[in-house]
DNA sequence: GCAAGGTC
C-alpha cells in the first residue's frame, strides 16, 4: 500500500485536517518531535488504497544566518555582511523537526502540503520539500507533490481542497527568501556597526545592543515623532464663552457656544458685549434624532492587542502569551488572525450554547438564543483563520487574574458581535442670545443592545438635556469669557502605535508585539502610565540621527515600499536574483553613506551622553598601568581604563566588588568578586582573562572558577570538586569566600546549581585526593570545636562530600536565586521536584573525565 | 550579541 504524508503548519491544524478527512476515524501516535504527533488513517488516493500520515511542523523549519566565521563581531567589517555567504539552519533545534520529517518522510510515495495559505506558508512548503523529497520514494515520473489550498478549517473547505490539489508556488516562496535575506543583511550590518561605534565611545547608553531593524526602527520613529511634536508645541491662547441659563425644571444649565472658541481676544470680547445686551436665551430649535452605535466586528489579533493594552493594561507581548495559553488549553480559537468575518457555516448556536448556564452571562446568552441573535457585521476575510472566539465556557477559577480578564473580554466581545446595535436618542437644542447661537446637547439610551454585555461602552444618559419648547425663553444666569490655551498632544499609547504599524504594514499580527517589546527592551522607549510609549534619550538621539543622515532609514513607508518591490517576485513579474541584488545594493550604499556620515549622529550623542572616560566609579587596578579602572554599571557593564583607553566587559546583571586586592598571577589585574543577587552563586573573576582567555580550553567570558591555571589558588583546578549534578558541562567549584555558610557553585553561568556545605566550619579546602567511589575530590574540613559532628570532640576531617558517612549528611543541594530570570522557566519546576527528595543530593554523574583531564 | 517571520 502506498503512503501519503500530509504536513500542516502547526500541530492543531494537523489534528483538525486528519479528523475531517478521516471522518473522525484516525489513530494517533507520538513522533520523535515532542510537539508534533502523527494522525493516521486509510483512504483512496491517486487510484489506489493509501495509508495517510497527517502531521505538522511548528512554523518555519529553517532560519537564515551567516556562515559561522561572519558571526565574529571583532573580525568582520559589517559592510561585508551585504555579501557574506548565508546558510539555512534549523530554526529551533530543540524541536528536532528536520530529523522528524526525514523519519516520517522516508519511503512515502506522496507529499501533500497543508501549510497556511500565505507567502510564509508557501515558503515553509519548500522547507518541508527540501527535507522530504530526498528521502521519499522515487515517483517514476508520476506527480507526487501536491499543495492543498484552503481558506478555512471547515469540513467543506478541507474536503474541497483535498479534491482539488494543486502545486506550491515557488515565486511566493522566493519572495519570502529574499525578504529574509535582505532583513538579515541590513539589520545585522547596521546593528553591529552602531553598537560597536557608540558603545566604544559612551558609558551611559544603558543598552547593551544598539539595534536597527526595518520594523523596529520605524516603530520607534512613531514614538519619537510624537515626542518631537510635544517638544515643539507652542501653546496658543483662545477664548470660550461660558453661558448658564435658568430652567424651570432642571435648575441651571450650561450652554456651549456654537463658535466653540476664538483665537482673537478683541473679537471674543466684542461677542461677549453683544451677548451681554440680552437677558434671555430663546430656544430656537429642538432636534432629536435616533442614533446607532454599531456593535463591534468579529475580533482579530490586532484589535485584541489594542483593547488589551488600552482597556486591560496588558501589553502586547503579554497578551499574546496569555492568548496562546488560552488557545492551547482549548478556551479560545486560534489567536493569530487578521480576519474579522465569521466563516459562512460558523455554528453560532453551538458556540453560544456552551454559555447558557454561565453564572455571569448565562442569562444574556439565553436571551440571544431565545430571541434570535442578530447577524454579525460584515468584516474582511483574509483567509487565514477565523476570528478569535471562545471555544468553551469557563469561570474565574479556571485562570489567573489576567487570563480571566482576557477570556472575559474575548467572550463578551463574541456575544457583542451577535447582539443588536446600541440605540440612543440624540437631542440638540439651539438657543439664540441676540445674534449668537448656543447649544445644549445630550444623549438618552433607548436600547442598550450590545452595551449590555460590554457596559464600558454604554451611553451615559445622566447628562441628558432637560425638555425645552421652541420659543421658550430662559433667563441668563451667567455670561463670561474664559481664557484658555491649546495643549500639546500626549505621548502615543501602545494601542495607537499598533494602529500606526498596521496602517503602514510594519510587522504582522504575530510580530507586532515583538517589535514593540524590542524597542522597550533596548531601552529606546519605556511604558509610562496609561501604557504610553515615551522615548528615552537614546531612542530620541537614534531617530534624530537617522533623520539627519538618511531619513529613509526611519521612514514608516519604507517597509511597505520594500515589500512592494519584493512582491514583484511573488507575482512572477520580476526575477528573484535581480530584485534582491538591486535591493541589497541600495541598502549597502545607504549603509556606507551612514558609516561615512556617522559623525553627524555622534554630535547628537555627545549632547546626551558622557564619554567612557567620564563615566563610572573607580573599582580595581589595571594590570598594565597599575591605575584604577572605572566601573561602568549601566548596560553593558564594563571596566574602562582611562590611561590605557581599554575597555573590559563584565558579566551582565551581576554585582561586582573588589576581591581583597588579590591579583591574577598571569596579568596582574586585580580580581573582582561577582554575585548574581542574594543567596546566589559567588565567584572571582579577572577582568583581563574574562575578555582574553589565557588558555585554549578556557572559554571567553569565564571567571576564575573556569580557569585552567594549574597552580593559581583561585582556578577551577584548585577549587573544583566534582562534575555538576544538574548541567552537562559545569563543574562544582568551592566558593572560598562563602564562610561561614560554605558552598559549592556550578561554574556554568547558565546553571544555578549550588551545594550548601557544612555550616560553622572554620576552614574548608579541596584536597588533592579523590574519592575511590565517585571520583570527586575529597574535602578537608576544620569544624568548630563546639559544634563539631565528629566523635570525641575532633574537629578535622577529610572525605568525599557525597560518599563519606559524616560529610554526606551535612550537605544540601540548592538552586541559586539570581537577579536574572532563570532560562526557560524550567528551573523552578525542577527545583521543587528535587526538594521533595529529603535534601539528599544526587550522586554526581561520572563526568569527571572532563575535569580529570586537566589534572593530569 | 544582530533582523523578521513562522510557532510552542
Amino acid at each position: 500500500m502506498r503512503t501519503v504524508l500530509m504536513v500542516a503548519e502547526k500541530p492543531s491544524l494537523a489534528q483538525s485536517i486528519a479528523k475531517i478527512l478521516s471522518h473522525g476515524k484516525c489513530s494517533y501516535r507520538k513522533g520523535i518531535s515532542g510537539s508534533c504527533p502523527i494522525h493516521e488513517y486509510e483512504d483512496n488516493f491517486d487510484g489506489g488504497r493509501c495509508k495517510f500520515k497527517v502531521t505538522s511542523v511548528c512554523g518555519h523549519v529553517m532560519s537564515l544566518d551567516f556562515e559561522g566565521r561572519f558571526n565574529n563581531w571583532e573580525k568582520v567589517d559589517p559592510v561585508e555582511l551585504f555579501s557574506a555567504p548565508t546558510l539555512k539552519k534549523e530554526a529551533n533545534p530543540k524541536l528536532n523537526i528536520v530529523k522528524f520529517l526525514e523519519k516520517e518522510g522516508r519511503d512515502v510515495d506522496y507529499v501533500v502540503l497543508w501549510l497556511d495559505c500565505d507567502k510564509e506558508g508557501e515558503n515553509i512548503c519548500y522547507e518541508v520539500l527540501g527535507i522530504v523529497t530526498p528521502v521519499m520514494n522515487k515517483s517514476g515520473g508520476r506527480k507526487n507533490v501536491f499543495r492543498a489550498k484552503f481558506s478555512a478549517i471547515t469540513d467543506k473547505d478541507i474536503h474541497s481542497a483535498m479534491r482539488q490539489l494543486g502545486d506550491p508556488n515557488y515565486n511566493e516562496s522566493l519572495c519570502v527568501d529574499s525578504r529574509q535575506e535582505l532583513d538579515l543583511r541590513l539589520g545585522c550590518a547596521f546593528t553591529r556597526f552602531q553598537t560597536r561605534y557608540f558603545q566604544g565611545k559612551y558609558g551611559n547608553l544603558d543598552s547593551s545592543l544598539i539595534s536597527y531593524g526595518p520594523c523596529q526602527t520605524p516603530t520607534l520613529g512613531f514614538c519619537v515623532d510624537r515626542h518631537d511634536k510635544i517638544q515643539s508645541f507652542k501653546p496658543e491662547k483662545y477664548w470660550v464663552m461660558n453661558v448658564e441659563v435658568k430652567t424651570s425644571s432642571s435648575g441651571l444649565v450650561k450652554l456651549d457656544w456654537a463658535r466653540v472658541r476664538l483665537f482673537d481676544q478683541d473679537i471674543a470680547q466684542m461677542f461677549l458685549n453683544l451677548v451681554k445686551e440680552n437677558n434671555v436665551a430663546a430656544v430656537q430649535n429642538v432636534k432629536t434624532k435616533e442614533k446607532h452605535k454599531a456593535k463591534p466586528q468579529a475580533l482579530n489579533t490586532v484589535e485584541l492587542l489594542r483593547v488589551a493594552s488600552a482597556s486591560l493594561n496588558i501589553g502586547p507581548q503579554q497578551t499574546m502569551h496569555i492568548a496562546e495559553r488560552l488557545y492551547t488549553q482549548g478556551y479560545i480559537s486560534y489567536p493569530r488572525t487578521e480576519t474579522t468575518h465569521y466563516p459562512e457555516n460558523f455554528d453560532f448556536n453551538a458556540a453560544l450554547s456552551h454559555h447558557k448556564t454561565h453564572r455571569i452571562w448565562g442569562q444574556y446568552v439565553r436571551g440571544l438564543l431565545e430571541n434570535g441573535f442578530s447577524k454579525p457585521r460584515k468584516g474582511t476575510d483574509v483567509g487565514d483563520h477565523p476570528p478569535i472566539t471562545p471555544m468553551r465556557s469557563a469561570t474565574e477559577s479556571d485562570f489567573d487574574y489576567d487570563g480571566w480578564r482576557l477570556y472575559d473580554y474575548i467572550t463578551r466581545h463574541f456575544f457583542a458581535t451577535l447582539s443588536s446595535d446600541c440605540v440612543y436618542l440624540r437631542t440638540e437644542v439651539s438657543f439664540a442670545i441676540g445674534s449668537e447661537t448656543f447649544l445644549c446637547c445630550g444623549n438618552a439610551p433607548l436600547k442598550p443592545g450590545y452595551t449590555e454585555i460590554m457596559p464600558g461602552q454604554s451611553i451615559d444618559g445622566s447628562q441628558n438635556v432637560p425638555t425645552f419648547q421652541v420659543g421658550e425663553e430662559c433667563p441668563i444666569a451667567k455670561v463670561e469669557l474664559q481664557e484658555k490655551q491649546t495643549g500639546p498632544p500626549d505621548y502615543l499609547t501602545e494601542s495607537e502605535v499598533i494602529t500606526l504599524m498596521e496602517k503602514h504594514g510594519i510587522g504582522t499580527d504575530a510580530s507586532i508585539p515583538t517589535h514593540i517589546n524590542n524597542i522597550c527592551q533596548r531601552n529606546y522607549v519605556y511604558v509610562s502610565s496609561g501604557r504610553r510609549l515615551v522615548p528615552s534619550p537614546l531612542g530620541i538621539v537614534l531617530v534624530h540621527g537617522y533623520k539627519k543622515i538618511d531619513g529613509d532609514l526611519v521612514l514608516p513607508t519604507m517597509r511597505a515600499a520594500v515589500e512592494e518591490q519584493l512582491n514583484l517576485i511573488a507575482a512572477g513579474k520580476a526575477e528573484y536574483g535581480e530584485v534582491l541584488k538591486h535591493a541589497i545594493n541600495i541598502f549597502r550604499q545607504k549603509f556606507q553613506f551612514f558609516v561615512e556620515q556617522i559623525a553627524g549622529m555622534d554630535q547628537l550623542f555627545e549632547v546626551s551622553f558622557s564619554p567612557l572616560s567620564e563615566t563610572g566609579k573607580p573599582l580595581s587596578r589595571c594590570g598594565k598601568c597599575r591605575r584604577f579602572m572605572k566601573h561602568i554599571s549601566a548596560a553593558p557593564p564594563r571596566l574602562h581604563c582611562n590611561t590605557c583607553d581599554d575597555t573590559y566587559n563584565l558579566p551582565p546583571k551581576t554585582n561586582v566588588k573588589l576581591y581583597q586586592e588579590l591579583k591574577c598571577p598571569l596579568d596582574d589585574f586585580e580580581l573582582l568578586l561577582c554575585s548574581t543577587g542574594t543567596q546566589a552563586k559567588t565567584y572571582s573573576l579577572c577582568p583581563y582573562c574574562f575578555n582574553h582567555p589565557p588558555f585554549r580550553d578556557m572559554k571567553k567570558a569565564s571567571g576564575c572558577n573556569a580557569c585552567t591555571h594549574p597552580a593559581c589558588v583561585h582556578s577551577m583546578l584548585s577549587l573544583g570538586v566534582t562534575a555538576c549534578t544538574e548541567c552537562e558541562t559545569g563543574v562544582m567549584v568551592l566558593d572560598p569566600t562563602s564562610r561561614p555558610k560554605w558552598k559549592l557553585c556550578c561554574n556554568n553561568s547558565r546553571c544555578a546549581a549550588v551545594i550548601a556545605l557544612f555550616k560553622n566550619a572554620h576552614k574548608v579546602r579541596v584536597a588533592d585526593s579523590k574519592c575511590g567511589h565517585c571520583n570527586s575530590f575529597e574535602m578537608v574540613v576544620d569544624f568548630h570545636k563546639d559544634t563539631t559532628p565528629l566523635e570525641n570532640g575532633e574537629t578535622k576531617h577529610t572525605g568525599c562530600i557525597f560518599c563519606d558517612e559524616i560529610l554526606s549528611g551535612l550537605i544540601q543541594e540548592k538552586r541559586a536565586r539570581t537577579m536574572a530570570k532563570t532560562s526557560g522557566g524550567r528551573g523552578r519546576g525542577r527545583g521543587r521536584g528535587r526538594g521533595r527528595g529529603r535534601g539528599k543530593p544526587r550522586q554526581p554523574k561520572d563526568k569527571m573525565s572532563l575535569l580529570a583531564a586537566y589534572f593530569v
